[in-house]
DNA sequence: AACAAGGAATGATATGATAATTCGCCTCCG
DNA sequence: CGGAGGCGAATTATCATATCATTCCTTGTT
């Protein structure tokens, strides 16, 4: 989907902007600049510039008035829920506290989207699942990269819980599942175990066994919550380099 | 916040359009308009036109292109969790499926936050979770309406969680959480039960016991659960007017 | 010192023109 | 007859410029 994926300048100018607002480059010392000013830096007409200020603005980033300019809203009011706020933060300041804010969001809805799910998946849905079970097994036999089926499941199972902001998140959590998971699979010890956990869930699921499947996935993220708190007491809070390090 | 609260044109196009747009009003039969015509349609000129559709962009409901028009974006990809998306939809169309989707929601990150916040919140946190119950337990006594104070008590549960997702929950519920507590409080018997209910949750998470608050927040979310449940299989799909012809 | 009036900065709105994209039709060639 | 290529039109994207509205700041008056 994408919406902001660069095609034209106005989009462009979203991510340059969603970017640098979310890597905290504007602050008092440098506040954001006039209109004026970032038509000049981007080369853009007013209109371009204002469009895209505007879609920032609905993103709760952006506040403006007349007189006062435009300022960067406290982080709070960001909407980081929003898959594109979401996506800046965390490609460009994946803290451990923010993937264990999310991991514990997940810790939350996983379990019961996995409950549900085994209660009301449709046959397209529990196909989806076993499908990314299924790459999931080969990726682990055949020593591949087990992100995508990963991500699909978890995925897959978002969606199949018939719930639509369950769904939602899945689409917001694509670009946070990829370094969460990421984060989770450089320990090859867990990795192997780890796909028998997801068959465990995905057998409860497609057995329309809700209270299993609740289960064995509330076990799994919280093991990636234990992962993360452990990671994070053992090193710093910014993990941009480790995490790129990783493979692929 | 309310963001788009419409103090100048561009934001009550934005209302009037996202209102329209999430009940429906534009299908295969009556697609979107072209600029142009929007333009004749709200007064304005295609500068504060084309700000406010490119906002609905940002939150997922319309798309365009060169030649092909703009178009309403299918359901799945509309930003349920953008408050004035999720608002829009709640106040237009409150279906039972929405509010049921919704309280599992609830269902899922309420009693967590209460968890959290049980051994987390700060004192001022604990200090706003107090006043919402001791101003819940004097509506109670005075026969007032106790939909604020119980709003309040859980929005401060949410954001004394610590995590900056279920805080963004706090200013996504407000609205549905509107609806939904009001819904609950219509049966005299369950509010007269809820002011106890509220208040074991209450003086579990100030006493630190993280266990207890959980359990009793997910009671009482399930409780509004089930209640949603027993109200849709009781009558038709769309509470509009049941919801409106409750006391204010 | 308090207050009022006016100027200036900045976003909000309006208008008109041009560019880019893509759909549908038409023509011309095979 | 069919298909490829081109041409024209519709629609959004971008640019440029002007004016309005809001509010802060200065300045002057009492």
């Amino acid at each position: 989907m994408a919406r902001t994926d660069g095609q034209n300048l106005t989009y462009r100018i979203v991510q340059a902007l969603g970017v640098a607002i979310v890597s905290g480059a504007y602050s008092v010392k440098n506040p954001f600049p006039i209109e004026a000013d970032l038509c000049k830096q981007y080369g853009a007409s007013r209109s371009v510039l204002r469009e895209a200020v505007k879609m920032l603005t609905a993103k709760g980033l952006l506040s403006a008035r007349p007189r006062q300019g435009t300022w960067v809203q406290p982080e709070e009011n960001w909407n980081l829920l929003d898959p594109d706020v979401l996506r800046w933060l965390m490609e460009r300041k994946p803290t451990y506290a923010l993937l264990r804010e999310f991991a514990q969001v997940r810790l939350a809805v996983e379990p019961r989207a996995a409950a549900l799910a085994a209660e009301v998946a449709t046959s397209d849905m529990k196909a989806a699942i076993r499908t990314a079970i299924a790459q999931m097994a080969e990726a682990d036999r055949d020593e591949e990269d087990p992100l995508p089926s990963d991500i699909a499941f978890h995925i897959a199972v978002l969606r199949a819980s018939g719930n639509r902001f369950y769904s939602q998140l899945s689409g917001v959590t694509e670009s946070a599942l990829r370094i969460s998971i990421r984060m989770q699979n450089r320990y090859k010890g867990v990795r192997r175990a780890s796909v028998a956990d997801h068959k465990k869930i995905s057998d409860a699921i497609l057995a329309g066994d809700a209270a299993t499947a609740e289960a064995a996935m509330r076990y799994l993220v919280q093991e990636a919550l234990d992962l993360i708190n452990k990671a994070d007491s053992a090193a710093g809070s910014d993990l941009r380099q480790k995490v790129r390090s990783g493979h692929n």
